[in-house]
DNA sequence: CATGAATGAGAGTTCATTCAT
DNA sequence: TATGAATGAACTCTCATTCAT
């Protein structure tokens, strides 16, 4: 995994609402003061994504990170705390990256606002499918980073319910918006995320967002039912 | 956490579709011979599933589940291969638990195919906030214990697609299920279960059903839209 | 390994010489005061033997011998005092074994002393292919029962000794006989039972016995030599 | 035991004959990278020369070792994969010593082959009684490295056999050598290294060496014998 | 800044032995 | 006598973290 930019760090960005802080955003690394220094924890911190991806938190060591990443062991400890504080590093930076693919599909797109949120899963399904990494980073933060985690779905929980309100403001819905349909939403997305993009069924993304999104939009049931 | 019964290592049971095997069903148990050591088991387990559920699996130690159970150290070995062998027969338990706790309700429930998801959703939203500890075994076997872990969600899906398929034979349904459907569901009452029952922000889980309930069967677009 | 009538214990026997008595002869042993006991012993004996020569003394566990013998692990300690007691137990018996192999073929031989020695060294090795797991158990003593392992060699040596200086007192022999010549018989003998014996080469061990004879008689120098 | 040099992993060197390699030479260490480290890894190894030598095998322990050798418990593990490795690596150290012990005495000796045998024998009894822990240490090996026991064992009596041979080849033997000479005059020698040198009689080891030349170049029959 | 040796608390696991049934 | 559950000391090995160079 490669991090462009230095966005580690810089996971969570001014919004209007409810958004919950990640914890202790700053404090987790030690700001290099050189370039080489530079160099080598945007090694270390690729070495880990990929490390912690793989074979989950528990199974990796430092030791094996530093020798992925070809920099001494003692290394580490000039620009992280402890193995700790370099996974919740990570995870705020994956949720900020998650985010930032999904943002821009949502801004672009022309329809209605359940439409949107259609594309915004294909998008998401293609991003979960690339990255596998990502998801098992952020679903073992669970019980690794339990904050970091939970900072991370409210914020993604608030932000679907922002463009749901919206949307309803528009008069573009058929039910006054509320939390549940969020973290329902939010719960459809992770777990066809985790089906089709991480296990990777080979099945059709375009398919299986069509199929979510006729579902959002209709539900099940016949129509005109109750 | 009390296991009722003997449920250990029954954690599937025949069904007549894709059901996956949980893995090594039996072998991870040594079976007790007399009375005294089956209630030794008993309060391992026991034991186990509460350090387990608030520790989780690699902060917990065996040590301290012993102690806990007030047994002797040397006596977890005599009925567990190993830490994780102990995990998977939790996380088969636990597996089964759910599916028993639900399977009724839907069994019992008069009206139309949808409508039961409703009704067993809400039951499962009172069991996770009933059973917090399980909630976090399973989520936790991603990590531990890959296979049952997937085993467990790829039977879950199962079910629900069966259902579907059930209820569209019988013309309830708008839409022809597909497995997308099932993990769209399933995805849903994990995150409002993680939200109302895990979390527990006090909510009514009345209404939470209910709005996923709503969602299912007419969608949040407006009706006769797109 | 079987065990022929009731000779564990009775190792050593009475002779003129400097023989060393095994230790704590009797000790070893609980009495069996049943015949159903005393099968019980013998089964638990078998098994030890079996146990011991395959996988050694300290990968050799009380259980997996009770299990081999089919007896409950606690019937163990009704026999023996201790693991340790029943691999000393093993020795003395095994020691006594090899004795009582070899002698009858001595006191049968009609020809010279040094030729009886080439006929007892074939005895010797016919016994060592057949019997791999005594010599194993007899050379662990070494780390495990040292003062039986020294007790069986220093006994052996002595006889060897003992007949060399009766083949002396015939006029049989061209040099007068010292415990450095019984070492040294005793460890030819025991090499040659390793090389071709145990690790078994498949070579004919009349062969190895004639050449071990040769040497005994003659030496390897040119005749007429020094 | 002290370390001369850095003897560790040189155990075999080039040969014509059918030597056979120790096995995975190399692999059982972790070559230290500075000076201190190599320091540290001698250290180790030098209290569990000693260690194993006073109390065998299995009744070492790492704890007590790392002590021995005042570094901590956990420096072993930067040197040596495991206890099993670490014993590996002293036989073959071992293994190695021994023959360099003796080698230089067989190439300087001026008289017959077989004399040189004799010589060589009072330079190995010298030996065994000088470095007792080294006998027992290759001898334990049987059980716990039965490979490097082995290779010890068959790469020692090749070489007793090739002189043989060159000794026959410039007519200096009365018979055509095989390989139970070979191991026969191993036997010997060990067995009275075992006696006289380890066990310590406090006999001569002249009057020793000098009985058993005589027994190897004229047998103990009557001369002009059979 | 970089390096890698050193540290030691802590974990999982084994198994001889005891003892209640 | 037979059974097998219970016990806990002891052991090997891991790895995050520190620190001297």
């Amino acid at each position: 995994m490669v991090l462009k930019r230095g966005r580690i760090a810089t996971a969570t960005q001014g919004g209007k609402g409810k958004r919950v802080d990640a914890v202790n955003t700053a404090s987790q690394l030690r700001e290099p003061r050189t370039e080489r220094g530079r160099r080598t924890q945007r090694a270390v911190l690729d070495a880990a994504a990929a490390e912690f991806g793989e074979k989950g938190f528990h199974e990796s060591s430092i030791v094996s990170i530093t020798i992925r990443a070809g920099v001494a062991l003692g290394s580490f400890y000039t620009y992280f705390e402890s193995k700790e504080a370099l996974f919740k590093a990570l995870v705020q930076d994956m949720s900020g990256r998650v985010r930032d693919h999904v943002a821009p599909v949502l801004g672009a797109h022309a329809g209605g606002a359940i439409a949107a949120e259609g594309v915004a899963l294909h998008a998401f399904l293609e991003f979960a499918r690339e990255h596998k990494e990502i998801y098992r980073i952020i679903d073992e933060a669970e019980f690794v980073a339990p904050e970091d985690w939970r900072a991370h779905y409210l914020n993604t929980a608030a932000r679907i319910l922002e463009r749901l309100q919206a949307a309803h403001a528009k008069g573009e819905l058929g039910v006054e918006p509320c939390e549940a349909h969020a973290w329902a939403i939010m719960g459809m997305n992770v777990f066809l995320g985790l089906r089709f993009g991480v296990m990777d069924t080979g099945a059709d993304l375009g398919e299986v967002a069509r199929a979510a999104n006729d579902l959002l939009q209709d539900g099940l049931g016949l129509s005109g039912s109750d």
